[in-house]
DNA sequence: GGGTGACGTAGACTTTGTCTAAAAACTCGA
DNA sequence: TCGAGTTTTTAGACAAAGTCTACGTCACCC
């Protein structure tokens, strides 16, 4: 039942904090995308957060966007999010949570764990782990014929 | 409980009623494409496919493949299985099931749905009605370190 | 024969993402 | 402070999946 506060912009301090404590080196590149990241609950391409983060003359190169996109992730600080075959989603909640994905927008809603029970979890296959579980939940637009 | 039989491959006449009673004109190149998805369950991209279809001497083009892809999961006769960011898998199978994806291997396996219950499926958004629930299990090989 | 519509095709093109090779920026001990 | 080694950033080439366009082909009908 405990329910996370609203996401709100971080201080610089706290960014820092935060990627030194999750063992990414807090570099000014990698401080702006966090930034970008973080300011609110949101889900953002990796093509979204290279024009936000060059939006005012801060310069941040497409390799250092899809490098930084890729340690954050593999370090547990956003989780990638895959429901469109054209792109992948950065979430900066990393909380168990699943998915609303409207078809006709694009629009990518979050659904709070405790929303959605997941029954019976079958047995994995032999010689395998378990990395986490992804429901998306389609939707599209009421009469949209 | 009740299971559907392992897929077999088609006779030519069972894969033209299958485009007739799904309201698809069975054209040789839609045959033969229906040929390759419907010989087994398997989760085949469309690059699987565009190989398959064209190895002994059969010439079906690209973009046929893509339109023809598009146009059967449209029309119901198979579905898109999104969960790799770098291609679609299409399934024959189209029974309410979820999905196994090993990550380390690419390997994609079904799970039946009286696996996997779901439990209180949350209210939609206002104005949309829904299309699907994908679950998707990702999974690890043990020891990968 | 000629028109119409559905379908298939080559190949150009777009988009997302990766890779390479080099420059720049840190780290740290002498 | 110097300098060697390491980490990070970068421009731009590259790759792969998928889309689009413009044209060809075929069936059907008159
Ligand atoms: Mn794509
Ligand atoms: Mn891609
Ligand atoms: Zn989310
Ligand atoms: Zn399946």
């Amino acid at each position: 039942m405990q329910k996370r506060p609203p996401r709100q912009p971080l201080s610089q301090q706290q960014v820092i904090d935060l990627l030194d404590s999750h063992g990414v080196q807090p570099t000014m590149q990698r401080q702006e995308i966090a930034q970008v990241l973080f300011a609110r609950d949101q889900h953002l391409s990796a093509d979204d957060v290279l024009k936000q983060v060059n939006q005012d003359s801060a310069r941040v190169s497409k390799a250092t966007v899809y490098n930084t996109l890729g340690l954050f992730a593999a370090k547990g600080l956003i989780r990638e999010v895959i429901v469109d075959p054209s792109r992948v989603f950065y979430d900066p909640n990393t909380c168990e949570h699943h998915h609303f994905y409207n078809v006709d927008t694009g629009e990518l809603m979050d659904i709070d764990a405790d929303q959605l029970a997941l029954m019976n979890l079958p047995t994995l296959p032999a010689g395998t782990v378990a990395d986490g579980v992804d429901v998306i939940i389609r939707i599209r637009n009421q009469a949209s014929a």
